[in-house]
RNA sequence: GGGCGCGUAGCUCAGUUGGUCAGAGCACUGCCCUUACAAGGCAGGAGUCGCAGGUUCGAGCCCUGCCGCGCCCA
């Protein structure tokens, strides 16, 4: 035991040892029943982490400590996800490079700049083409580095994970059972491809999932267009419909106008045909439920498409797709059939937006409408909610492409039902959370596409025959052998073909696509227990037990795995899902990157040491938010070093007996049974996962066991009488109940107390047996009466000096006290050591008149 | 617009099936260099538990409505 302790270096010194003694490795030859595998949610790396992943990952690190302690052999792997958009992004900025797939691999290819700067330190301007295998290859030296400050970061946090079972989402295991579970789900018919109607991002030219919208509000303007009507031989009648569109560039891919059947403005249209403006093409005017009364003039115009209401319309009215936006975000330049038959006038309009972006397309309709008069009036301005990709900063365009599919029950009432049912059979911590998930199945609407136009992540496993006449058969399609994953079809070949016979006709072409990164992050239970892989460690460990991880993720991740599960498994992925808030910066908002009002937390671990994080995160209670505040870092350094300042008291009063029959005294006993209360009430807050209750019961505990127990006791540890059995008891005392606190505090403080268990004991307390409460061998009191009257009597003992303002040494001729005949039973028992405690002379029991209130009268001895 | 959660001392939050439940810590004030602890310790004041009704012998705790905040979905 150091003469000075402290907490500096506690972190360096035990994640070494921890390291080096194999302390969290997983012991895989125990059976399932004795296993508690933990699904950890692996972070991804592009990015910096902020306090608001420390917290979930520390509340979940302390369940993982827990239930080792409790007897399990935990499964506690972490993982990397690495794959994906964000990685690109960053490989891009960081190299100055950008993919092009269509260039060969360079082996000599050298990156034109370091974290965007060129040789001379300038800024890289133009960014240089490279192969996609070049490009991969940058993205992965750029994660290796990233995942080694990732790792140093847990580890300095004190996670408890073996890391001999790191995975990466983008590593051979995990892109082989990432296309594995592919095609099992192709060969079952729950992967299909599809020509669509796709959300699709311009910047990242890329389709991305309903689960990757989001909605925000953008400034637009309502234009009102004049419709012509005309009779059944297309003559016009002199009529007009007004509409009001946000979006008049895709007046050209109109395909119908639509109003609510009971609107009575409109109904005698329906069954008629208008003319559109401009381009004279025309279309029916239809009924549908979908159309708003209330919304523009009540009629709107249906396009291929504007919206995600235009898909539904254009499904369920059957209408002709009439597509005019092209993958890049600009008008197509080659002018449709439809504007072609409508005539040179039209098709002169057309070659006016032809090639334009949606902007520049928006200002030329406008002009070509008020030229015609068929403008009504000038847009009026207003702000409504525009899809987005999450990830992006241009609204989402619809285009129709051919993707890959997830059923998900997007489109299957009976699945839908079938996987909200999983979430009821899925146990929730905070329970209410269960109701996320319920609406997110509940509003799908549509399967999961999978398919992304990017470059680092897992290829879609499959390749297509080339026709005689040269043109791609997508519903000839080649699957690889399982044994030869992961494959990348853009350089292997599918099984009985030659390279030479790519391309060609008669041969084959390799799907360029990759599935999105939730596609292989949903597949995290099997990855990290060796589906496929490691048979007997699968066994052993799927399903889950745990899986730990944000509210904003349940639809995706959370709800993914589900997914995946049932269809591979027939089974729940996990027994139980924890679900963790959010961290409030000081004005309640949320801490996200994009708010920009992230805090890191290597600063604040290096200014007051892992253990008070991670008491500030394991305090706020499960699934709560909670506000990012310093001050909580301090009361947990506090806490600390108080456990570092007894244990050293206790420990140099030659407490290291743990023989229970040497504890004799009374309030011993009384200490020992509030002990066990609290372990028993800390167990049943471990075991319903409320780590924070756990934590604040000890917590408490611990207090009044410093102010109070450790005052009472000090004479006697000191062996100040020479009652040899009393300095016995008080000892025992000490160390039984150090003992146990030092364990009931490791899973929030694993370093202080560690540190103070390597004082005096063996091994590490983190693999040391979770204490006994009640059902222990301690000798305890039937009650802590004992204790609860001595506190009293000492702190009326304290108030008075402290009202007298003197010091405490101040000696006390005589403390009377009236109270109770079972009050004063209590305190006679322990009245020698209230009197030392108290440095007073003398205790007296008064006479308590009838049913006179308590009262406790201190007399000082004050010198003048 | 719908759903979920939350509104308790200046601040951050506990209050587990309605009956010492009006609490903790921080902050604030005062005192004390007490040989475990001065980046400490001890002690103290402070709240009509968002508002309005209702159920009950009795309600932060249950029900209804409203107000405010946050998140999610439209």
């Amino acid at each position: 035991m150091p003469d000075k302790p402290s907490l500096d270096g506690l972190e360096d010194k035990w994640d070494r040892a921890w390291s080096a003694q194999g302390t969290y490795a997983f012991d895989r030859t125990v059976p399932r029943g004795e296993v508690f595998s933990i699904d950890t949610p692996p972070p991804t790396v592009s990015g910096n982490l902020h306090m608001g992943s420390v917290f979930g990952y520390v509340q979940t690190d302390a369940i993982a400590r827990y239930q080792r302690m409790a007897g399990k052999a935990v499964f506690y792997p972490m993982g990397w996800d690495d794959n994906g958009l964000p990685t690109e992004r960053r490989a891009q900025n960081y190299f100055g490079v950008h993919c092009d797939p269509t260039l060969p691999y360079d082996p000599a290819f050298t990156a034109p700049g370091r974290e965007g700067l060129d040789a001379d330190g300038k800024k890289v301007k133009r960014t240089a083409g490279c192969s996609r295998r070049n490009f991969v290859e940058l993205c992965i030296e750029l994660i290796t580095a990233d995942e080694a400050v990732f790792e140093a970061t847990w580890r300095r946090i004190g996670l408890s994970v073996d890391w001999s079972h790191l995975y990466q989402t983008i590593s051979d295991d995990a892109r082989a059972a990432s296309q594995r579970a592919f095609l099992h789900n192709f060969a079952r018919g729950e992967a299909y491809q599809a020509d669509a109607p796709t959300l699709w991002d311009v910047t990242f030219s890329t389709a991305v999932a309903q689960a990757e919208l989001e909605d925000r509000e953008q400034p637009g303007a309502y234009h009102r267009l004049a419709f012509h009507r005309i009779d059944a031989t297309g003559a016009p009648t002199g009529d007009d419909v007004f509409i009001e569109t946000t979006r008049p560039e895709l007046l050209a891919a109109c395909v119908a106008l639509v109003a609510h059947p009971d609107d009575d403005r409109y109904a005698p249209l329906f069954g008629t045909e208008v003319a559109t403006p401009v381009f004279g093409v025309r279309v029916p005017v239809l009924a549908h439920p979908l159309a708003e009364k209330d919304k523009g003039s009540g009629i709107a115009m249906i396009c291929t498409f504007g919206d995600t209401t235009d898909v539904t319309w254009w499904r369920e009215l059957e209408l002709p797709t009439r597509a005019i936006i092209g993958r890049n975000g600009r008008i197509r330049t080659e002018t449709p059939d439809w504007i072609i038959a409508a005539g040179p006038n039209a098709t002169a309009a057309y070659e006016s937006l032809a090639g334009k972006t949606v902007f520049g397309a928006k200002e030329q309709i406008v002009e070509l409408l008020r030229n015609s008069a068929e403008l009504i009036g000038d847009p009026k301005p207003l702000t409504h909610p525009v899809k987005f990709f999450e990830k992006g900063d241009k609204p989402l365009e619809i285009v129709t492409s051919r993707q890959w599919y997830f059923r998900n029950g997007g489109r299957d009432p009976e699945l839908r039902r079938r996987f909200a049912e999983r979430g009821t059979e899925l146990a929730w911590v905070p329970d209410h959370m269960r109701h996320r998930y319920a609406h997110w199945v509940d509003g799908l609407n549509g399967d999961w596409l999978v398919s992304r136009q990017r470059f680092f992540g897992v290829p879609i496993p499959v390749w297509y025959a080339v026709g005689d006449d040269g043109e791609i058969d997508y519903d000839t399609v080649y699957v690889p052998d399982e044994a030869s994953l992961p494959v990348d079809p853009s350089s292997d070949c599918p099984p009985g073909f030659e390279e030479a016979q790519r391309g060609r006709p008669g041969g084959f072409v390799g799907e360029a696509d990759v599935l999105d990164t939730w596609a292989t992050s949903s597949l995290t239970p099997q990855i990290a227990c060796g589906w496929g892989r490691d048979d007997d460690l699968f066994a052993r460990t799927f399903p889950m037990d745990l899986r730990p991880q944000g509210p904003e993720i349940i639809r995706t991740w959370l709800f993914d795995t589900v997914v995946r599960a049932h269809f591979e498994h027939d089974a729940l992925p996990w027994k139980r899902a924890t679900i963790n808030g959010w961290i409030l910066d000081p004005d309640r908002k949320k801490m996200s990157k994009s708010k920009g009002n992230v805090v890191t937390p290597i600063a604040l671990l290096e200014t007051y040491g892992t253990d008070a994080v991670r008491y500030w995160s394991t305090s706020a209670r499960p699934g709560t938010d909670t506000a990012f505040d310093e001050g909580q870092f301090k009361i947990g350094r506090r806490l600390a070093i108080k456990i570092l300042n007894a244990s050293r008291f206790a420990l140099n009063s030659g407490a290291t007996d743990l023989d229970p029959r040497h504890v004799t005294a009374p309030v011993d006993r009384a200490l020992l049974c509030r002990l066990a209360a609290v372990v028993d009430a800390a167990t049943t807050a471990f075991e319903a996962f409320d780590y924070a209750r756990a934590l604040e019961v000890t917590e408490t505990f611990f207090w009044g066991f410093c102010d109070d127990y450790l005052e009472l006791v000090k004479g006697r540890a000191y062996g100040s009488g020479d009652n040899e059995a009393a300095t016995a008891s008080a000892r025992a005392t000490l160390a039984i109940a150090l003992d146990a606190v030092l364990r009931l505090f490791a899973p929030f403080l694993p370093f202080v107390t560690e540190e103070v268990w390597s004082w005096w004991r063996h091994g590490s307390v983190h693999t040391s047996t979770w204490p006994n409460g009640a059902d222990g061998d301690w000798p305890t009191a039937d009650n802590d009466d004992v204790l609860v009257v001595a506190a009293d009597v000492l702190g009326a003992i304290r108030r008075a000096k402290s009202d007298a303002k003197v010091s405490m040494k101040t000696r006390v001729v005589n403390v009377a006290v009236v109270d109770t005949d079972e009050r004063y039973a209590a305190l006679d028992v322990v009245r020698g050591d209230v009197m030392e405690a108290g440095v007073a002379d003398g205790i007296s029991f008064d006479e308590r008149v009838d049913r006179e209130p308590p009262r406790i009268d201190v007399d000082l001895y004050i010198e003048d």
